[in-house]
DNA sequence: TAGGCCATCTGGTCCT
DNA sequence: AGGACCAGATGGCCTA
């Protein structure tokens, strides 16, 4: 396993999160959660049984400190562990390409969306090398117009011969943008395609 | 109301 | 021993 890093202060809840976070506050002072390895008072795990998980294997340690403090300790890591998590996922949504206002990918949208993105702009650079584009030492930029990239519906949409989709994606519908050669001269036009998964919650927004 | 998504808690496992 | 990571369980919120 990889040495971990320390935790950096990227703790950015989402809305949702602090919603959660609020319902879910801690007692002000003095807990007394702690001797019951519970952080704060929450909806009990009752399961369709109404009784809480069963606890297993519980190690009784005559050191060290007692298991409600740990238990409260670890709980604290893994929140700030799924939110450096988070703000990991946040800062890939936001290198995405646009989308339509206020519309936010999952989690699994996103990962989805970055697979196919990246597959995408390397399948571009393929192509610009074998044109040519690369020669010369101007090389490509990074995508400079994404943010305004168009979006079509799958009506308007023709299969471009030369970008075929990866087999796996079906091309369900496709995405246009253009990315500037380093020294501005030209412009090379990208058409790729969106997972259906990823767009269909939103084909409302540009129909 | 059912299903999807999410945050959180929890115990187990692995690693340092 | 303690921290990181993981997966399962649970309940809240939201939307079709």
């Amino acid at each position: 396993m990889s040495p971990k890093v320390p935790c950096a202060s990227t703790d950015l809840p989402t809305s949702r999160d602090a919603v959660t976070r609020s319902r879910f506050s801690p007692p002000s002072a003095g807990g007394t959660a702690e001797d019951s390895g519970e952080s704060f008072p929450r909806k009990q795990h009752t399961g369709t049984g109404g009784e809480p998980p069963a606890v297993k294997h519980v190690k009784q340690k005559s050191r060290g400190e007692p298991r409600g403090r740990r238990r409260v300790k670890a709980n604290d890591r893994e929140r700030s562990r799924m939110h450096n998590l988070n703000s990991a996922l946040d800062a890939l949504r936001s290198i995405l390409p646009a989308l339509p206002e206020d519309a936010k990918l999952t989690k699994i949208e996103t990962l989805r969306f970055a697979h196919n993105y990246i597959w995408a702009l390397t399948e571009t650079l393929r192509m610009a090398d074998q044109r040519g584009y690369l020669q010369g030492g101007s090389g490509l930029s990074s995508p400079t117009s994404v943010s305004s990239a168009e979006w079509d519906s799958p009506a308007e949409c023709a299969t471009s011969a030369e970008f075929e989709p990866r087999n796996c994606y079906p091309p369900s519908h496709q995405m246009k943008c253009n990315i500037l050669t380093r020294d501005q001269s030209s412009v090379f036009p990208v058409t790729f395609y969106i997972e259906s998964l990823c767009v269909e919650k939103y084909k409302h927004s540009w129909q």
